[in-house]
DNA sequence: GATTAGCACTCGACTCGATTGAGTGCTAAC
DNA sequence: GTTAGCACTCAATCGAGTCGAGTGCTAATC
């Protein structure tokens, strides 16, 4: 695989990218300033199609870049263009400086943003680590008659919250008495770990009446249940209709669906886990495990917004997306998160203790 | 216009629905039990056109339903099938069944539901009632070091909630001095009416602390927006795809693309606002006032979740949508959630006063 | 030995005319 | 008022023909 074989390859795949038409060896003869004949291009394109990095349509079409000759492209030939749009760049800020507990709100306008200035489909969800998702303390807060806020800070430093319906006749001191027990006894363990049994063995403590205890156990369950699912967020599906890849309606419907069962990002999220830390996650084609993606590529990236939070933003587009625009903007965004992102969040140090708050 | 005449434009608009191809009249002889030959069927379409009730795409093809044409139909001739589905009929129970605060949770849900059994896009939003955004109480939770949970209660009964940062050294003195303060002085005011004026004076109070008081008031006004704009849902969007009318791609992207902004709702909302409060509300192809609109039908039905929260679901489609389907399963949704829905769910009494709580 | 010119060949895309057939409107008969 | 009959319209479909971008191969050239 010599220089020149590259140097071709490169070019291909970047007109590829550009006009998404099968490219010919005339047309890289003349874009490309090594002074070589169509007959030569055409000899090495059949070498390079041997090689498995090109592939051709049909007998009298030109060649298209195979997905290995794009994972060669995104490895080894990627030089990401300067992103010097300012004005995305000052959104991004702004965005960014949401703040923490408007994290899902965050995240909505950052996928926006993206999807406006890549013109391909977004995907963005926060990562919950779920071996972390253990209880640190537990508070009960009456907000109106029947209704008590049920707050629940993790060890993670997540703090989920929800509003509880009790009995009419609940008073505040008996529901003062279910959260002190509840602090005492539920700190330290999974939010996963709570169920009946649970349930049966802390209603025989003095003063704890079932009728409040219960609903307020199942308040602690659904807030976990009910953060991560809303914390997935999809903008610009409609790009996907912008690519003649998908004008066949049926692919088009395949992937807008997928976008919106959003159940496939978890694919990337375990991967992204195996994976080596780099930065950015590519995956090409035949590289996705569904089988409804196969004509697409992902480009992911994770983000820290603080110590214990962080955040995974995915750009989906067709195999021949601009992968090196997209990989700029996603490293924008994360120098941008460094700049800025964390400043005057909390770093998430040890909190007050049950007593604190009295 | 006589009976004939409404039974052939009916038939020819079921056929047109069904089929989605110009209906001649060889088909609505044989199709209808008058024993009418084609000739004559030619003739009363051809008076029908003439009354706007049907049109023709070119000379030699057959005809399709007029807007107009439309428009008669819901009002007159809906009979709305049986939806018969035990099966939906069980998950809408479930859906309702979803407690209060989780109205969002909730919308999500029915949405997916709605879109799945009527095959179309469906959009869903909880209408806020602007002018009853008064605040009746607001308190303060310390839930971590720097970490406090503004909970703002309204007069209208909802709950928004936030949480903020406050300095490190913030007390819960202080944090209480601000809780009471706030409570006697914003009590009965509008949301948007806090401003910097009213911090300003509001920083005058004895023992108030303006680096804690400003995050606070903030928070305060984001808890409401963020509320807002959160509580538009859609899901279904792959759906445009399935019908020929939205086969040009440039026209589905246009519809997902107004899916995507949600935005167009609000014109919904303001329309059924206006309306005579019938309990559906059915706007066909022109009727609608976004021009990108023009080709679709919108049918939208508004549901009172309890005493204080309403909610909007539509649901988008071609013109030729099954509008019989549609009012039938919307419809069912209705007597679903007035069976179901308000078990158990707070019919909005007055809370507690600001001290109360202590 | 690598490069290139030349040439025959392939095959999708496009054009264009002919054909088809569903459907109409009109007229005259029932 | 209804219907049979007929000429007419026009989108859709089909197939033959053409076009042209692009290839692979061979032989000549550097």
């Amino acid at each position: 695989m010599d220089d020149r074989k590259l140097k071709i390859l490169e070019a291909i795949i970047d007109e590829y990218i550009q006009t998404g038409e099968p490219v010919g060896s005339r047309n890289i003869s003349k874009k490309l300033d090594l002074k070589l004949s169509p007959a030569t291009i055409r000899n090495e394109m059949a070498d390079l199609e041997e090689m498995g990095y090109l592939e051709q349509p049909h007998t009298s079409a030109g060649r298209v870049p195979s997905d290995r000759g794009y994972r060669l492209y995104v490895d080894t030939m990627l030089s990401p263009r300067e992103v010097d749009d300012r004005e995305s760049l000052a959104a991004m800020t702004e965005i960014l400086e949401s703040r923490i507990d408007e994290l899902s709100y965050m995240l909505q306008r950052a996928t926006r943003l993206l999807s406006q200035i890549t013109g391909y489909p977004i995907v963005a969800t926060a990562q919950t680590d779920d071996d972390r998702e253990v209880i640190k303390n537990v508070q009960l807060f009456p907000v109106e008659v029947e209704k008590v806020m049920v707050v629940v800070t993790t060890e993670a430093g997540s703090i989920h919250n929800r509003i509880i319906l009790v009995p009419e006749d609940a008073t505040v001191e008996e529901i003062g008495v279910i959260a002190k027990v509840l602090s005492s006894k539920l700190h330290g363990l999974e939010i996963s770990s709570i169920d009946v049994a649970l349930a049966n063995t802390l209603s025989k403590h003095d003063g704890i009446r079932t009728d409040i205890l219960l609903p307020v156990l199942q308040g602690i369950v659904e807030s976990r249940r009910r953060n991560e699912e809303h914390r997935t967020y999809t903008d610009g599906a409609k790009n996907v209709l912008e690519y003649p890849e998908f004008s066949d309606s049926a692919r088009a419907k395949e992937i807008i669906g997928m976008l919106e069962e959003k159940g496939f990002i978890r694919d990337v999220v375990t991967h992204m886990e195996d994976g080596e830390g780099d930065d950015l996650y590519v995956s090409i084609g035949s590289e996705n495990r569904d089988e409804k993606m196969q004509d697409c590529s992902i480009v992911a990236g994770t983000y820290d917004v603080d110590s214990t939070h962080r955040v995974l933003i995915g750009v989906i587009g067709p195999k021949r997306m601009d992968y090196a625009r997209v990989v700029s903007v996603l490293r924008d965004m994360k120098s941008v998160m460094n700049r800025k992102g964390l400043k005057g969040l909390n770093p998430g140090k040890q909190g007050l203790t049950e007593g604190d708050r009295e």
